[in-house]
DNA sequence: TGTTTTCTGTCAGTTAGATGACAGTTGATG
DNA sequence: CATCAACTGTCATCTAACTGACAGAAAACA
Protein backbone atom coordinates (compact mmCIF):
# COMPACT_ATOMS: atom_id res chain seq x y z
CA UNK A 1 0.00 0.00 0.00
CA UNK A 2 3.04 2.15 -0.25
CA UNK A 3 3.29 2.71 3.73
CA UNK A 4 7.02 2.69 3.32
CA UNK A 5 7.62 5.99 2.27
CA UNK A 6 4.78 7.36 4.63
CA UNK A 7 6.41 6.03 7.50
CA UNK A 8 10.00 6.77 7.03
CA UNK A 9 8.25 10.63 6.41
CA UNK A 10 7.16 10.79 10.26
CA UNK A 11 10.50 9.86 11.67
CA UNK A 12 12.49 12.56 9.15
CA UNK A 13 9.93 15.00 9.45
CA UNK A 14 10.30 14.88 12.98
CA UNK A 15 14.11 15.19 12.60
CA UNK A 16 13.78 18.44 11.00
CA UNK A 17 15.25 21.80 12.91
CA UNK A 18 11.98 23.19 13.25
CA UNK A 19 10.44 20.27 15.69
CA UNK A 20 13.42 20.41 18.23
CA UNK A 21 11.62 21.32 20.58
CA UNK A 22 8.92 18.77 20.05
CA UNK A 23 11.59 16.27 19.49
CA UNK A 24 13.15 17.11 22.96
CA UNK A 25 9.87 16.12 24.24
CA UNK A 26 10.21 12.73 22.98
CA UNK A 27 12.41 10.27 25.21
CA UNK A 28 14.12 7.66 23.65
CA UNK A 29 13.62 4.26 24.82
CA UNK A 30 15.43 0.87 24.21
CA UNK A 31 12.93 -2.86 24.60
CA UNK A 32 15.08 -5.96 24.27
CA UNK A 33 13.04 -8.95 22.41
CA UNK A 34 10.12 -10.37 24.17
CA UNK A 35 10.17 -7.55 26.40
CA UNK A 36 6.74 -5.57 27.05
CA UNK A 37 6.54 -1.58 26.28
CA UNK A 38 2.43 -1.36 27.97
CA UNK A 39 0.88 -3.95 29.54
CA UNK A 40 -2.43 -3.57 31.35
CA UNK A 41 -2.02 -2.52 35.02
CA UNK A 42 0.96 -0.68 34.01
CA UNK A 43 1.38 3.02 32.78
CA UNK A 44 -1.41 4.17 30.43
CA UNK A 45 -1.18 7.01 28.53
CA UNK A 46 1.64 7.16 26.49
CA UNK A 47 2.04 8.02 22.84
CA UNK A 48 4.75 5.83 21.15
CA UNK A 49 6.59 6.60 17.84
CA UNK A 50 8.41 3.25 16.88
CA UNK A 51 11.96 4.05 15.77
CA UNK A 52 13.45 0.72 14.72
CA UNK A 53 12.24 -2.67 15.50
CA UNK A 54 8.79 -4.72 15.38
CA UNK A 55 6.03 -4.57 17.81
CA UNK A 56 2.97 -6.35 18.61
CA UNK A 57 -0.48 -5.08 19.73
CA UNK A 58 -2.46 -7.43 21.42
CA UNK A 59 -5.41 -7.61 23.40
CA UNK A 60 -5.53 -10.21 26.05
CA UNK A 61 -5.97 -12.32 29.01
CA UNK A 62 -3.98 -15.02 30.51
CA UNK A 63 -5.77 -17.53 28.64
CA UNK A 64 -6.30 -15.61 25.33
CA UNK A 65 -4.69 -13.26 23.14
CA UNK A 66 -5.96 -11.92 19.90
CA UNK A 67 -3.44 -9.64 17.60
CA UNK A 68 -4.30 -6.65 16.68
CA UNK A 69 -1.17 -5.71 14.26
CA UNK A 70 1.92 -5.39 14.22
CA UNK A 71 4.00 -1.49 14.27
CA UNK A 72 7.23 -0.92 12.05
CA UNK A 73 9.34 2.15 12.18
CA UNK A 74 6.77 5.36 11.98
CA UNK A 75 3.71 4.00 13.49
CA UNK A 76 2.34 5.58 16.13
CA UNK A 77 0.22 4.27 19.03
CA UNK A 78 -1.44 5.52 21.95
CA UNK A 79 -1.38 3.05 24.69
CA UNK A 80 -4.84 1.62 26.15
CA UNK A 81 -6.30 0.09 28.55
CA UNK A 82 -6.50 -3.89 27.71
CA UNK A 83 -4.06 -3.99 25.17
CA UNK A 84 -0.46 -5.52 25.20
CA UNK A 85 1.99 -3.89 23.25
CA UNK A 86 5.23 -6.27 23.26
CA UNK A 87 8.68 -5.72 21.60
CA UNK A 88 9.03 -8.70 18.96
CA UNK A 89 12.77 -7.78 18.03
CA UNK A 90 14.90 -5.07 20.01
CA UNK A 91 13.19 -2.60 19.41
CA UNK A 92 13.76 1.46 19.88
CA UNK A 93 10.93 3.71 20.87
CA UNK A 94 10.43 7.40 21.25
CA UNK A 95 7.41 8.10 24.14
CA UNK A 96 5.54 11.24 25.30
CA UNK A 97 2.64 11.20 27.65
CA UNK A 98 -0.78 12.06 26.38
CA UNK A 99 -0.69 15.40 28.01
CA UNK A 100 2.78 16.26 26.13
CA UNK A 101 1.27 14.77 23.17
CA UNK A 102 -1.79 16.08 22.61
CA UNK A 103 0.43 20.36 23.33
CA UNK A 104 2.31 20.00 20.83
CA UNK A 105 2.17 16.81 18.05
CA UNK A 106 -1.70 16.54 17.54
CA UNK A 107 -1.50 19.48 14.70
CA UNK A 108 1.16 17.91 13.07
CA UNK A 109 -0.87 16.25 9.97
CA UNK A 110 2.18 13.67 9.86
CA UNK A 111 1.77 12.58 13.17
CA UNK A 112 -2.33 12.23 12.88
CA UNK A 113 -1.47 10.55 8.98
CA UNK A 114 0.42 8.13 10.89
CA UNK A 115 -2.38 7.93 13.98
CA UNK A 116 -4.77 7.43 11.22
CA UNK A 117 -3.01 4.70 8.77
CA UNK A 118 -1.83 2.69 12.56
CA UNK A 119 -5.89 3.27 14.04
CA UNK A 120 -7.55 2.08 10.78
CA UNK A 121 -5.28 -0.94 10.18
CA UNK A 122 -5.80 -1.88 13.81
CA UNK A 123 -9.82 -1.48 13.58
CA UNK A 124 -10.11 -3.08 10.38
CA UNK A 125 -8.18 -6.22 12.52
CA UNK A 126 -10.43 -6.09 15.25
CA UNK A 127 -13.34 -6.45 12.96
CA UNK A 128 -12.16 -9.30 11.41
CA UNK A 129 -11.48 -10.86 15.18
CA UNK A 130 -15.31 -10.08 16.15
CA UNK A 131 -16.48 -11.28 12.91
CA UNK A 132 -14.75 -14.69 13.88
CA UNK A 133 -15.87 -15.09 17.33
CA UNK A 134 -19.49 -13.67 16.28
CA UNK A 135 -20.36 -15.93 13.86
CA UNK A 136 -17.13 -18.78 13.23
CA UNK A 137 -16.17 -21.17 14.86
CA UNK A 138 -13.15 -23.01 16.21
CA UNK A 139 -12.71 -24.47 12.93
CA UNK A 140 -12.92 -21.87 10.80
CA UNK A 141 -10.94 -19.86 13.22
CA UNK A 142 -7.67 -22.24 13.07
CA UNK A 143 -8.06 -22.96 9.30
CA UNK A 144 -7.96 -18.60 8.87
CA UNK A 145 -4.99 -18.14 11.01
CA UNK A 146 -2.96 -21.35 9.22
CA UNK A 147 -4.15 -19.59 6.10
CA UNK A 148 -3.06 -16.33 6.60
CA UNK A 149 0.42 -17.43 7.67
CA UNK A 150 1.19 -19.46 4.70
CA UNK A 151 0.05 -16.35 2.28
CA UNK A 152 2.20 -13.69 4.27
CA UNK A 153 5.52 -15.77 5.66
CA UNK A 154 4.73 -19.31 3.42
CA UNK A 155 7.19 -20.23 0.56
CA UNK A 156 5.75 -22.15 -2.52
CA UNK A 157 7.01 -25.68 -3.49
CA UNK A 158 6.81 -26.74 -7.19
CA UNK A 159 3.86 -29.21 -6.27
CA UNK A 160 2.52 -25.70 -5.14
CA UNK A 161 2.46 -27.01 -1.52
CA UNK A 162 2.98 -23.87 1.02
CA UNK A 163 5.47 -24.73 3.44
CA UNK A 164 5.13 -22.36 6.96
CA UNK A 165 7.31 -21.67 9.76
CA UNK A 166 4.64 -21.00 12.62
CA UNK A 167 7.00 -21.95 15.94
CA UNK A 168 3.84 -22.11 18.17
CA UNK A 169 3.03 -24.58 20.02
CA UNK A 170 -0.83 -26.06 19.80
CA UNK A 171 -1.27 -24.95 23.23
CA UNK A 172 -0.12 -20.72 21.56
CA UNK A 173 -2.10 -21.77 18.57
CA UNK A 174 -5.07 -22.26 20.81
CA UNK A 175 -4.88 -18.85 22.59
CA UNK A 176 -4.46 -16.93 19.33
CA UNK A 177 -8.01 -18.61 17.93
CA UNK A 178 -9.60 -17.94 21.00
CA UNK A 179 -9.77 -21.76 21.74
CA UNK A 180 -7.97 -24.93 23.96
CA UNK A 181 -5.56 -27.04 23.12
CA UNK A 182 -7.10 -30.43 22.93
CA UNK A 183 -9.64 -28.68 20.80
CA UNK A 184 -7.30 -27.53 18.47
CA UNK A 185 -5.48 -30.75 18.58
CA UNK A 186 -7.95 -32.96 17.91
CA UNK A 187 -8.99 -30.36 14.66
CA UNK A 188 -5.24 -30.10 13.57
CA UNK A 189 -5.28 -34.04 13.41
CA UNK A 190 -8.58 -34.17 11.12
CA UNK A 191 -6.95 -31.84 9.29
CA UNK A 192 -3.77 -33.53 8.73
CA UNK A 193 -6.35 -36.99 8.00
CA UNK A 194 -8.13 -35.05 5.61
CA UNK A 195 -4.57 -34.13 3.49
CA UNK A 196 -5.09 -30.15 4.19
CA UNK A 197 -1.86 -30.47 6.37
CA UNK A 198 1.31 -31.51 6.88
CA UNK A 199 3.83 -31.18 9.65
CA UNK A 200 7.58 -31.51 8.89
CA UNK A 201 9.53 -30.00 11.68
CA UNK A 202 8.79 -28.69 14.73
CA UNK A 203 6.92 -25.82 14.48
CA UNK A 204 6.70 -26.22 10.67
CA UNK A 205 3.62 -26.92 8.63
CA UNK A 206 2.97 -27.94 4.89
CA UNK A 207 -0.43 -26.99 3.43
CA UNK A 208 -0.63 -29.01 0.21
CA UNK A 209 -4.02 -27.41 -1.28
CA UNK A 210 -4.15 -23.99 0.47
CA UNK A 211 -7.22 -23.74 -1.45
CA UNK A 212 -9.03 -26.74 -0.71
CA UNK A 213 -7.94 -25.75 3.24
CA UNK A 214 -9.55 -22.26 2.80
CA UNK A 215 -12.31 -23.72 1.59
CA UNK A 216 -12.97 -26.12 4.82
CA UNK A 217 -13.11 -22.53 6.81
CA UNK A 218 -14.72 -19.70 4.95
CA UNK A 219 -11.37 -17.73 5.28
CA UNK A 220 -10.89 -14.06 5.12
CA UNK A 221 -7.25 -12.77 4.41
CA UNK A 222 -6.82 -10.51 7.12
CA UNK A 223 -4.63 -8.37 9.55
CA UNK B 1 -14.33 14.89 26.99
CA UNK B 2 -14.61 18.63 26.10
CA UNK B 3 -15.78 16.96 22.34
CA UNK B 4 -18.39 19.30 21.42
CA UNK B 5 -15.90 22.07 20.68
CA UNK B 6 -13.71 19.76 18.53
CA UNK B 7 -16.73 18.87 17.25
CA UNK B 8 -18.28 22.35 15.68
CA UNK B 9 -14.75 23.14 14.79
CA UNK B 10 -14.44 20.92 11.66
CA UNK B 11 -17.30 21.81 9.80
CA UNK B 12 -16.47 25.81 10.60
CA UNK B 13 -13.27 25.44 9.45
CA UNK B 14 -14.58 23.85 6.62
CA UNK B 15 -16.68 26.90 5.76
CA UNK B 16 -13.76 28.84 5.32
CA UNK B 17 -12.92 31.01 2.41
CA UNK B 18 -9.59 29.21 2.18
CA UNK B 19 -11.20 25.92 1.69
CA UNK B 20 -13.71 27.38 -0.88
CA UNK B 21 -12.62 24.08 -3.65
CA UNK B 22 -12.20 21.42 -0.74
CA UNK B 23 -15.41 22.33 0.47
CA UNK B 24 -16.77 22.18 -3.51
CA UNK B 25 -15.60 18.71 -4.14
CA UNK B 26 -17.85 17.47 -1.09
CA UNK B 27 -21.58 16.85 -2.12
CA UNK B 28 -24.22 16.93 0.87
CA UNK B 29 -26.78 14.71 0.92
CA UNK B 30 -29.80 14.06 3.25
CA UNK B 31 -30.77 10.47 4.90
CA UNK B 32 -34.13 9.79 6.15
CA UNK B 33 -34.22 8.48 9.65
CA UNK B 34 -33.34 4.93 9.53
CA UNK B 35 -32.37 4.65 5.89
CA UNK B 36 -28.73 3.20 5.32
CA UNK B 37 -25.82 5.48 4.03
CA UNK B 38 -24.12 2.55 3.30
CA UNK B 39 -24.02 -1.14 4.05
CA UNK B 40 -21.86 -4.13 2.90
CA UNK B 41 -22.19 -4.96 -0.62
CA UNK B 42 -22.96 -1.07 -1.62
CA UNK B 43 -20.49 1.64 -2.47
CA UNK B 44 -17.23 1.43 -0.14
CA UNK B 45 -14.16 4.37 -0.24
CA UNK B 46 -16.19 6.84 0.67
CA UNK B 47 -15.64 9.51 2.89
CA UNK B 48 -18.48 11.50 5.21
CA UNK B 49 -18.69 14.33 7.20
CA UNK B 50 -21.61 14.15 9.66
CA UNK B 51 -23.29 17.98 9.03
CA UNK B 52 -26.33 17.39 11.00
CA UNK B 53 -28.34 14.06 12.94
CA UNK B 54 -27.39 11.05 14.82
CA UNK B 55 -25.88 7.83 12.38
CA UNK B 56 -25.20 4.84 13.92
CA UNK B 57 -21.87 2.60 12.88
CA UNK B 58 -22.70 -1.27 13.21
CA UNK B 59 -21.43 -4.54 12.53
CA UNK B 60 -23.18 -7.28 11.28
CA UNK B 61 -24.73 -10.32 9.34
CA UNK B 62 -29.01 -10.99 9.15
CA UNK B 63 -28.42 -12.63 12.76
CA UNK B 64 -26.32 -10.28 14.70
CA UNK B 65 -25.49 -6.67 14.75
CA UNK B 66 -22.73 -5.40 17.24
CA UNK B 67 -22.76 -1.23 17.58
CA UNK B 68 -19.24 0.14 17.15
CA UNK B 69 -20.53 3.77 18.25
CA UNK B 70 -22.83 6.87 17.04
CA UNK B 71 -21.70 9.59 14.92
CA UNK B 72 -22.91 13.15 15.26
CA UNK B 73 -22.21 16.49 14.13
CA UNK B 74 -18.36 17.07 13.12
CA UNK B 75 -17.86 13.35 13.13
CA UNK B 76 -15.90 12.39 9.98
CA UNK B 77 -15.67 8.13 9.15
CA UNK B 78 -14.48 6.30 6.32
CA UNK B 79 -17.26 3.57 4.41
CA UNK B 80 -15.83 0.31 5.63
CA UNK B 81 -16.45 -3.67 4.39
CA UNK B 82 -18.64 -4.60 7.08
CA UNK B 83 -19.89 -1.89 8.39
CA UNK B 84 -23.27 -0.78 8.50
CA UNK B 85 -24.19 2.69 8.70
CA UNK B 86 -27.43 3.88 9.09
CA UNK B 87 -29.14 7.32 9.96
CA UNK B 88 -30.85 7.16 12.98
CA UNK B 89 -32.32 10.63 12.80
CA UNK B 90 -33.02 12.82 9.66
CA UNK B 91 -29.22 13.68 8.56
CA UNK B 92 -27.09 15.65 6.73
CA UNK B 93 -23.55 14.39 5.65
CA UNK B 94 -21.05 15.89 2.97
CA UNK B 95 -19.26 13.45 1.26
CA UNK B 96 -16.27 12.63 -0.87
CA UNK B 97 -15.28 9.50 -2.16
CA UNK B 98 -11.64 8.44 -0.86
CA UNK B 99 -9.07 9.36 -3.66
CA UNK B 100 -10.69 12.89 -3.78
CA UNK B 101 -10.53 12.81 0.24
CA UNK B 102 -6.75 11.79 -0.10
CA UNK B 103 -5.77 14.35 -2.29
CA UNK B 104 -7.68 17.21 -0.58
CA UNK B 105 -8.10 16.61 2.98
CA UNK B 106 -5.37 14.35 4.02
CA UNK B 107 -3.13 17.00 5.25
CA UNK B 108 -5.49 18.91 7.47
CA UNK B 109 -4.65 18.17 10.48
CA UNK B 110 -8.81 19.02 11.71
CA UNK B 111 -9.80 16.74 9.50
CA UNK B 112 -7.02 13.83 10.82
CA UNK B 113 -8.12 15.13 14.11
CA UNK B 114 -11.50 14.52 13.92
CA UNK B 115 -10.67 10.93 12.07
CA UNK B 116 -8.01 9.90 15.28
CA UNK B 117 -11.11 10.97 17.30
CA UNK B 118 -13.35 8.92 15.85
CA UNK B 119 -11.80 5.80 15.08
CA UNK B 120 -9.93 6.04 18.73
CA UNK B 121 -13.26 5.96 19.76
CA UNK B 122 -14.84 3.24 17.78
CA UNK B 123 -11.79 0.86 18.48
CA UNK B 124 -12.64 1.07 22.12
CA UNK B 125 -15.48 -0.17 21.45
CA UNK B 126 -14.99 -2.99 19.53
CA UNK B 127 -12.14 -3.95 22.05
CA UNK B 128 -15.36 -4.27 24.56
CA UNK B 129 -16.75 -5.86 22.28
CA UNK B 130 -14.50 -8.66 21.29
CA UNK B 131 -13.57 -8.89 25.32
CA UNK B 132 -17.49 -9.27 25.67
CA UNK B 133 -17.36 -12.49 22.88
CA UNK B 134 -13.97 -13.83 24.05
CA UNK B 135 -14.53 -14.06 27.72
CA UNK B 136 -17.99 -13.27 29.08
CA UNK B 137 -21.14 -15.34 28.83
CA UNK B 138 -24.43 -14.23 27.11
CA UNK B 139 -25.54 -12.88 31.31
CA UNK B 140 -22.75 -10.98 31.08
CA UNK B 141 -23.55 -9.44 28.16
CA UNK B 142 -27.18 -8.61 28.77
CA UNK B 143 -26.32 -6.75 32.26
CA UNK B 144 -23.48 -5.09 30.51
CA UNK B 145 -26.06 -4.04 27.46
CA UNK B 146 -29.00 -3.46 30.14
CA UNK B 147 -26.46 -1.20 32.56
CA UNK B 148 -24.97 0.96 29.79
CA UNK B 149 -28.27 1.77 28.58
CA UNK B 150 -28.79 2.54 31.96
CA UNK B 151 -25.95 4.85 32.92
CA UNK B 152 -26.34 7.04 29.31
CA UNK B 153 -30.46 7.23 29.26
CA UNK B 154 -32.11 6.50 32.70
CA UNK B 155 -33.33 8.65 34.70
CA UNK B 156 -32.86 8.00 38.40
CA UNK B 157 -35.94 8.25 40.65
CA UNK B 158 -36.03 8.83 44.23
CA UNK B 159 -35.71 5.47 45.77
CA UNK B 160 -32.34 5.13 43.41
CA UNK B 161 -34.33 2.86 40.99
CA UNK B 162 -33.36 4.04 37.31
CA UNK B 163 -35.71 3.85 34.81
CA UNK B 164 -34.89 3.24 31.71
CA UNK B 165 -36.60 3.37 27.96
CA UNK B 166 -35.08 0.89 25.94
CA UNK B 167 -37.65 0.14 23.15
CA UNK B 168 -36.28 -2.59 22.08
CA UNK B 169 -38.24 -6.18 21.28
CA UNK B 170 -36.26 -9.05 23.37
CA UNK B 171 -34.90 -10.44 19.78
CA UNK B 172 -33.90 -7.04 19.20
CA UNK B 173 -31.98 -7.28 22.37
CA UNK B 174 -30.55 -10.74 21.90
CA UNK B 175 -28.96 -9.18 18.41
CA UNK B 176 -27.07 -6.85 20.11
CA UNK B 177 -25.91 -8.78 22.13
CA UNK B 178 -25.17 -11.84 20.22
CA UNK B 179 -27.55 -14.76 21.34
CA UNK B 180 -30.79 -15.65 20.58
CA UNK B 181 -33.97 -14.52 21.07
CA UNK B 182 -34.88 -17.77 23.37
CA UNK B 183 -31.63 -17.33 25.79
CA UNK B 184 -32.20 -13.73 26.46
CA UNK B 185 -35.94 -14.01 27.15
CA UNK B 186 -34.88 -16.37 30.04
CA UNK B 187 -32.27 -14.95 31.12
CA UNK B 188 -33.95 -11.31 31.46
CA UNK B 189 -37.28 -13.29 33.43
CA UNK B 190 -34.65 -14.93 35.70
CA UNK B 191 -33.42 -11.19 36.90
CA UNK B 192 -36.84 -10.06 37.22
CA UNK B 193 -37.24 -12.98 39.43
CA UNK B 194 -34.10 -11.84 41.41
CA UNK B 195 -35.82 -8.61 42.16
CA UNK B 196 -32.77 -6.59 39.80
CA UNK B 197 -34.99 -6.09 37.09
CA UNK B 198 -38.63 -4.58 36.43
CA UNK B 199 -40.99 -4.06 33.55
CA UNK B 200 -43.54 -0.99 33.17
CA UNK B 201 -44.45 -0.30 30.07
CA UNK B 202 -43.33 -2.22 26.94
CA UNK B 203 -39.54 -0.91 26.22
CA UNK B 204 -39.31 0.78 28.87
CA UNK B 205 -37.33 -1.04 32.50
CA UNK B 206 -36.95 -0.41 35.72
CA UNK B 207 -33.12 -1.15 37.46
CA UNK B 208 -34.27 -1.01 41.34
CA UNK B 209 -30.73 -1.67 41.84
CA UNK B 210 -28.12 -0.77 39.33
CA UNK B 211 -24.48 -1.94 41.43
CA UNK B 212 -26.25 -4.84 42.36
CA UNK B 213 -26.98 -5.75 38.61
CA UNK B 214 -23.82 -4.88 37.59
CA UNK B 215 -22.35 -7.11 40.36
CA UNK B 216 -24.27 -9.86 38.46
CA UNK B 217 -21.95 -9.42 35.35
CA UNK B 218 -18.63 -8.39 36.01
CA UNK B 219 -19.99 -5.12 33.61
CA UNK B 220 -17.40 -2.79 32.49
CA UNK B 221 -18.49 1.13 31.17
CA UNK B 222 -18.10 1.63 27.80
CA UNK B 223 -19.07 2.84 24.09
C1' DT C 1 -65.81 -6.08 18.75
C1' DG C 2 -63.52 -10.09 17.30
C1' DT C 3 -59.52 -11.43 14.55
C1' DT C 4 -55.01 -11.53 12.88
C1' DT C 5 -50.17 -10.52 13.59
C1' DT C 6 -46.41 -9.98 16.35
C1' DC C 7 -44.12 -10.69 20.62
C1' DT C 8 -42.97 -13.44 24.70
C1' DG C 9 -42.14 -17.54 27.98
C1' DT C 10 -40.83 -22.05 28.49
C1' DC C 11 -39.61 -26.73 27.70
C1' DA C 12 -37.23 -30.72 25.57
C1' DG C 13 -33.47 -32.11 22.48
C1' DT C 14 -29.03 -31.23 20.40
C1' DT C 15 -24.38 -29.58 19.81
C1' DA C 16 -19.88 -27.11 19.95
C1' DG C 17 -16.62 -26.72 22.74
C1' DA C 18 -14.50 -26.58 27.60
C1' DT C 19 -12.35 -29.36 31.15
C1' DG C 20 -9.89 -33.08 33.43
C1' DA C 21 -7.30 -37.08 33.11
C1' DC C 22 -3.74 -39.78 31.45
C1' DA C 23 -0.67 -42.13 28.34
C1' DG C 24 2.62 -41.53 24.51
C1' DT C 25 6.28 -38.33 22.19
C1' DT C 26 9.74 -35.37 21.64
C1' DG C 27 13.53 -32.80 22.89
C1' DA C 28 16.68 -31.02 26.38
C1' DT C 29 20.02 -31.66 30.01
C1' DG C 30 22.99 -33.56 33.34
C1' DC D 1 22.47 -42.53 27.69
C1' DA D 2 19.02 -41.94 31.26
C1' DT D 3 15.94 -38.85 33.12
C1' DC D 4 13.09 -35.10 33.24
C1' DA D 5 10.24 -31.50 31.46
C1' DA D 6 7.49 -29.93 28.06
C1' DC D 7 4.46 -30.99 24.35
C1' DT D 8 0.83 -33.79 22.08
C1' DG D 9 -3.27 -37.07 21.17
C1' DT D 10 -7.39 -38.80 22.73
C1' DC D 11 -11.01 -40.13 25.63
C1' DA D 12 -15.07 -39.45 28.69
C1' DT D 13 -17.71 -35.94 30.89
C1' DC D 14 -20.04 -31.62 31.47
C1' DT D 15 -22.20 -27.26 30.27
C1' DA D 16 -23.66 -22.95 27.91
C1' DA D 17 -26.16 -21.89 24.49
C1' DC D 18 -28.66 -22.86 20.10
C1' DT D 19 -32.80 -24.83 17.91
C1' DG D 20 -37.56 -26.07 17.27
C1' DA D 21 -42.01 -26.23 18.98
C1' DC D 22 -45.98 -24.46 20.90
C1' DA D 23 -49.07 -21.96 23.94
C1' DG D 24 -50.22 -17.52 26.07
C1' DA D 25 -50.13 -12.24 25.90
C1' DA D 26 -50.11 -7.92 23.75
C1' DA D 27 -50.78 -4.97 19.86
C1' DA D 28 -52.61 -3.86 15.61
C1' DC D 29 -56.30 -3.87 12.73
C1' DA D 30 -60.70 -4.36 10.51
Amino acid sequence: MGMKFLEENLLDHLERPEFADLHASLTRKKFCKGSYICQPGGVINQVFIVASGRVRIYLGYEEKEFNLGILTKGDIYSTHTKTYVQALTDSEVLMADVSTFRRQMVGDPEVTKAMVRVLGNILQTSFTIIDGLAFKDVNSRLVALLANEARRHGSVGENGAITVQIDLSVEQIARLVGSSRQTVSTLMNDLIRAGLLERSVRGTYILPNLPALEAVGGVEISG
